[in-house]
DNA sequence: ACAGAACGAAGGTCAAAGACAGTCAAAGCC
DNA sequence: GGCTTTGACTGTCTTTGACCTTCGTTCTGT
């Protein structure tokens, strides 16, 4: 087992004894008790704890710096989780639409959310992304907020 | 936790025990309470008592002098309206999540949409987009969705 | 008595140093 | 060939201290 596996595992373990599921570290503190350089702690954290896997990851720089993981809660929007990880790399505007319909139908959002995230992913809102790399923008957009609702 | 955050969390709690909102302090008595040097005082005061998150500053010198903190109270369309006009055509993300934060603070924004908003907007969302353009994207972002809530 | 200089007591500014985290590309390992 | 591991470089937030400005008070010469 590598250095990253052993580190995945130590903060999954770390997050279930919580009892919120929100666990705070110091990059460099951690790299250190692994024996590895801070920048690998990067690499778990980015491949390991994506919001694709339920995660969310806030972090902050200078003094008294942190990178905190959140794990969001699932027995209750498993629909969600499906939706958030059947997202391509794209998502065009009518796609996303359909998408959020769906969610509003099902009840996984509040209608004035989801009139908010079309918002934000319509043409309006990203008119100025050349058009090649708005559907892109899009599908991040969705998978970064939608993780929220869950 | 650092130093700014135990001043800036003892500033809040003060704050909130006021009848009015409004805040007077002493600069070097402050200071020593926190052991530490005044100037730290205008550091907590300038980054977490800011006008864009709501709050206003004076203060004198010389003989008396005191700093004076008071947080702003609006009703949510107006502060809404009022942060929907004020926004350039360029946001970076620290203003973006002042203003959310702000928004949240004031009751304007429930939290879980402040905190979607600010993920639609964030680096990890807009990774796809240009640097150059990002901040332009923020702004329509915010401009196209804060204005569903009024 | 009084205007003004001098002094002490605040707060303000700014830049340097320190402490963290992020990025990215090259190298290493199945 | 695709994950992992490394490390040089970058970005951001905090802490500190030297130096500056403003205000109230006290002393001083006339």
């Amino acid at each position: 087992m590598g250095i990253t596996d052993l580190i995945a595992g130590f903060l999954q373990g770390s997050l279930e004894e919580t009892e919120n599921g929100v666990l705070e570290i110091q990059r460099s503190d951690l790299a250190q008790r692994f024996n590895c350089v801070p920048s690998q702690i990067n690499y778990v954290v980015s491949t390991r704890f994506s919001p694709e896997r339920g995660y969310i990851v806030e972090s902050r720089r200078g003094g008294n710096g942190y990178i905190r993981i959140t794990r969001v809660r699932v027995d209750h929007e498993t629909l969600l989780m499906h939706v958030i990880n059947s997202l391509g790399d794209e998502v065009d505007f009518s796609s996303a639409r359909a998408i959020l319909g769906n969610l509003l139908h099902a009840g996984a959002l509040e209608e004035r959310t989801a009139k908010m995230l079309l918002a934000a992913v319509g043409d309006k809102a990203l008119g100025a992304a050349p058009k090649e790399i708005r559907d892109r923008i899009r599908a991040d957009i969705l998978k970064n907020t939608l993780i929220l609702q869950v």
